[in-house]
DNA sequence: TCACTTCTCTGGACACTGTCCAAGATACTG
DNA sequence: CAGTATCTTGGACAGTGTCCAGAGAAGTGA
């Protein structure tokens, strides 16, 4: 990258910041800057390690007063994929995660409402600020590879065509 | 309780024990017992304090295992409401939550397709065992709080009334 | 009923994640 | 440029969940 993009790169993240009425300052145009520069899902710890490895110097708990400005004024996203698991990203689209049991990846699974909340609680009185949604099971390559070996999980698989009607479907809404 | 009811009580639990395929053990009958018999959500800790309270000996890892070994089974349900908050409850209803950004509460949202998955996500190939979707607001005591203090959350509100389209509602599968 | 196998429980150590604190540094305002 | 409010720092700490080897219990077949 030369001197000249990194330099437009780094108003544009100024220019961010400033619109979430956020004070810019370095730990936070770092943290901007990895989360939105990658994609993927990052742990606090993963963040921190990354602006680390670029040369930066900068504490973890600076790392987490950072996450939370940035959540809070709606510049990057969390999601909950378990116990202790924080998953963070660059919220430029809003969307969904779907969690292998298997091998623990986090799949991004499109929204097409795309604004939030995407879904509404049958709950009077609330104010919805999102809705969330994860979907627990087996990704597509874990259902190829044990297929592959002979279908030991034939009994599991059961339970996805039993739920393929179209009136329990969100497709229209998730992209599918 | 009599021994009477108490007897039954066991019968029933060992059963749901043995039809999920699970040895009958002590320490399994007093969690399930436990997340069965009060409604709510739980933490680990405080299913093992619960247990320990009736005067039974369990081991903080002894509680983590069965409780590994009930949610597979289906016995018991997890929801995720937030950086290392694992919510245990009895998975006699499938049901969603509503976490309050305010007080923290965690509401159940009832759902009216009671099965798994009530949702499908867009994601050809993969195996779908359930769908949980996490909702995050102000709940309607928070809200209604803040209001009888003169509205100072009028400009969150509107994000509750631009979501009212009935298009975005899922009334339909929450029982709204 | 008994022996055997397999699974489960135990207690402690450990890792990971996130929070709290006071002091110092920095960004923004006028 | 000075003043103020906010942010960052580094360490200590708490909460949550996992791992391990040995001991114990449940289920199975005879």
């Amino acid at each position: 990258m030369t001197d000249e993009l990194a330099q437009h790169r780094k108003a544009e993240l100024v220019q961010r910041l400033r619109q979430a009425g956020l004070r810019v300052t370095q730990p936070r145009l770092w943290v901007l800057d990895v989360l939105d520069r990658v994609s993927g899902h990052w742990s606090a710890d993963e963040v921190l390690a990354a602006v680390r490895a670029r040369g930066a110097r900068l504490s973890r708990a600076t790392v987490y007063n950072v996450i939370h400005a940035l959540v809070s004024s709606g510049l990057v996203m969390v999601a909950d994929a378990g116990p202790g698991r924080m998953l963070l990203e660059s919220a430029r689209v809003w969307h969904h995660h779907f969690v292998c049991r298997d091998c623990g990846t986090v799949i991004d699974v499109p929204c097409v409402i795309g604004a939030k909340p995407c879904l509404q609680p049958a709950l009077p009185g609330a104010e919805v600020d999102e809705a969330q949604v994860i979907w627990r099971g087996r990704c597509p390559r874990c259902v190829a590879r044990s297929a592959s070996r002979g279908g030991e999980h034939a009994r599991q698989t059961s339970s996805r065509t039993s739920a393929s009607a179209s009136d329990r479907s969100i497709g229209a809404w998730t992209g599918g």
